[in-house]
DNA sequence: CCCTTTTCACCTAGGTGGTAAGAT
DNA sequence: ATCTTACCACCTAGGTGAAAAGGG
């Protein structure tokens, strides 16, 4: 959607209080915030998916931006997932923060022309849970939720800039984007097989289908997962 | 190696005329070169192979290079392969030029300290022989030599900085870089087979190995033409 | 137990020269 | 004849979740 303008949009630099920010692959997004999102976050560093993009309006054409993601936590829990009831629980306070850390385009510095040109896409973001990671990847706790930040920068020729650092940038927000971070998917475990699990589930209406969960949604919308699907649907 | 300044040192803006670019690759590219080397062009745009790299020294550190290549004619001549003697021929006047084009690094605008510190490799560039492309790919015509040139382009924040431009630059040309365009492969026909060529070449000794061609030098050194190497050399 | 790490088969995406057909 | 094009098998490079192994 349309939404997710941060919080103080007054006494911003011109070039940059009228940029807008549409997500794209919003209705997928819902999807999966319906089941509630997870990220796999790996050693080597994982991307995201669906990949955050964004089609951007508003910029000055002629001016410079740098655009920008981190991400920040949603609360200060932790998390474990309760296998019987398959569902999230608070388990404690969070872990100490990670290193905070921001991806920058790689595109980055471009003219307002460029960016608002063609959709806006962070495919080349990683995310990762090694505390010490020198790749420059986004570093961030397992079991713990967080909420991806989109941030417009303009690029500001004028000598002692910085002291305008806070006019000259613009933040977003997208509520359907957060996500938990997990080194394995939590949600997918349905109807465990038979011999563990306590107390054992009533049997299941073979006819009901089952909700897609987390890791059906991403074989079936993630190309590069195409070797778990099953049939051959849509054509 | 280190030759390859162009002409007019002087004059140049300090920040630019220190600069310096050694090739990289450099015996690779001479060991084609004694050959003659031939890139392919295609409608669709093909790499270079060598890969045109450089390591850059001499720059300011904290002043914004872009930096760039295009190809120059080596001569006036369209060329044909003459089969019998394995040789080039002259063969008339050149097509009219091509579209003349240049490419930016991507990485463009960087700082001078980005650029030193590591190889800048132009693996992104392709050539192609469509008039027409509008893909943004260097346009040379088949059958002409060419030259690639590098440039190295200071970003002048003055205003009226385009009266400066020819201050703002420093270009590079390495002669063994040099190569023929073509859209197939000619110095590979080595002893045609029996039945035509004229006048029929004498026997050749079986035991005096080819010098290697271009084909097989490319399959040799290029890791996306590994499927048609033969033995398995060097561990 | 719960969570993390490693390895793997199976994909996407795209860069090779060979080959045969097509164009002039 | 000579040059160009389209298609192909075979690579590199790297993004998937599953499964098994590993650690507290």
């Amino acid at each position: 959607g349309w939404a997710g303008e941060g919080p103080g949009s007054s006494g911003k630099n011109r070039r940059v209080c009228h940029a807008a920010a549409r997500l794209e692959m919003g209705s997928l997004w819902e999807e999966f915030n319906r089941l509630g999102t997870e990220m796999i976050v790996t050693k080597a560093g994982r991307r995201m998916f669906p990949t955050f993009q964004v089609k951007l309006s508003g910029l000055d054409p002629l001016a410079d931006y740098v655009l920008l993601m981190d991400f920040v936590p949603l609360d200060d829990k932790r998390y474990r997932y309760a296998f019987h009831s398959s569902s999230w629980l608070a388990a404690g306070r969070a872990d100490p923060a990670a290193p905070g850390r921001v991806h920058f385009h790689p595109d980055s510095p471009a003219k307002g022309a460029q960016w608002m040109r063609q959709i806006v896409s962070f495919d080349k973001l990683k995310l990762t849970n090694n505390l010490l990671d020198d790749n420059g990847h986004i570093i961030l706790n397992s079991m713990h939720r967080y909420q991806p930040r989109f941030h417009v920068v303009l690029v500001d020729p004028r000598r002692d800039s910085e002291r305008f650092a806070h006019q000259n940038f613009k933040s977003f927000s997208f509520p359907e984007t957060q996500f938990m971070a997990v080194t394995a998917y939590q949600n997918h475990r349905v109807s465990p097989a038979v011999g563990w699990g306590y107390p054992p589930s009533l049997p299941r209406d073979p006819l009901t289908p089952l909700p897609p969960q987390i890791t059906q949604l991403k074989i079936a919308s993630n190309p590069f997962a195409k070797g778990f699907r099953d049939g051959e649907p849509e054509p």
